[in-house]
Parts: structure tokens; sequence; C-alpha cells
DNA sequence: AGACTTTATGGCAAATAAACTATAAATCTC
DNA sequence: GAGATTTATAGTTTATTTGCCATAAAGTCT
């Protein structure tokens, strides 16, 4: 479960991990927060273009947060089973 | 100094902070990741219109990484001086 | 293989971000 | 309070996102 989002590429795939673990689908995901399925897709697909409200939105909709902390040169993997 | 951003508002609070604290202005922020100062401006006003891959590039150049996890109920405050 | 679900891609219209430049407003410094 | 620095706002232009709708492509299941 990778969970530090270093460009729109790991985050659109971080998305997607947290998607499929609650059983969604992009359909579903974005009717919850007002979002089309082809934006969705798009997202996880990583477009840098994506707008930050539909990163929130989505964020939202899968029951996420965002934490913004110091780079962390040594803590380069990700201790983690915890979600 | 508050992390969690939860919001382009929480979020562009989060980066000025930041910015401050490296003793940069937002000409010499921009100027790092060739982005003009009315952008930052904007961001750090929290314009949720701002592009993903904007965020990226002032995360880049204010050092600071992006953590995806999951909602925390809890835990409101932040620990924090720790950066 | 065939049917069904899910994801990816495309065109169109409307809205808007960002660069650029300029300038107004606010803040700091002496 | 004047002067300098920093931040906010505005107009213009270009490029792009998004919703909408449709459809293609990929994946799943029996």
């Amino acid at each position: 479960m990778i969970r530090k989002a270093i460009s729109p590429e790991s985050l659109g795939s971080v998305l997607r991990e947290a998607r499929k673990q609650k059983g969604l689908n992009q359909t579903a995901t974005g009717r919850l927060v007002d979002i089309d399925q082809p934006t969705v897709s798009k997202v996880e697909q990583g477009s840098g273009g994506t707008q930050l409200d539909t990163i929130f939105r989505l964020l939202a909709a899968l029951e996420l947060e965002m934490v913004i902390q110091p780079r962390s040169k040594t803590d380069v993997k990700n201790e983690g089973d915890n979600w």
C-alpha cells in the first residue's frame, strides 16, 4: 500500500488502490462526490492537470486525508499494512 | 504548524507557513519550480482550481511531501513542532 | 465463446488555470 | 511617514480540465 505521493502518477496509484480496497468502481466513487467516471479514470492514471478540488473530492469519497510533511530522505519504504 | 490538509484552503495555509519558515517569498519560491508569483499567491489563498501539477511543484520547492492515509477521526490535533 | 461489468478514450461545449505584464494594496524598515 | 519589499488583483491570451454522451477496450464470470 503505497501512501507517499510524490507525483500525480503515484497519487493516482494510491487513489486507485484505496478505491479497490473499498470495493468501489470508478462510477460509484465519482457519484459520491459528483465526478464523472472518465475523470476518475484520468486522475488514477496520473494526470497532472487534474484540479486540486477534484483530488479533495476523491479523498473524501474514499475517506482518505492528505498530510503534508517535510521530505523524509531516509524513509523510503512504507511501513505498512495499516489500512 | 498545521500539516493536515483537508481542503484547498488548508493546504494553502500549510504551504504558506512552510514557505515562510524557509525564509522565501512567493517570487523566489515560484522561480525554483517555474511558477509565477500570482499563481503562488492564488494557491496559498486556497484556490481549488489549482492544478495538481502546480501543487507538486510547490511541494518540491518547499521540500515537502504528500502522504495519503485513512481519515483519522480521533487525531484532531497536530503533535507539533517537528519541522 | 458470449454476456456482463468496468475502465479507457473520444468529441463537443463551457469554464477556467497559468503565464505574462502591470499595478494596486499591504507589509516591513528606517 | 517615506521608501522599499512583498503580496494581491486584474486583463489578455493560450491551453486544458470537466461534464456530458457515446463507445471502444479490457477484464470477469459461467
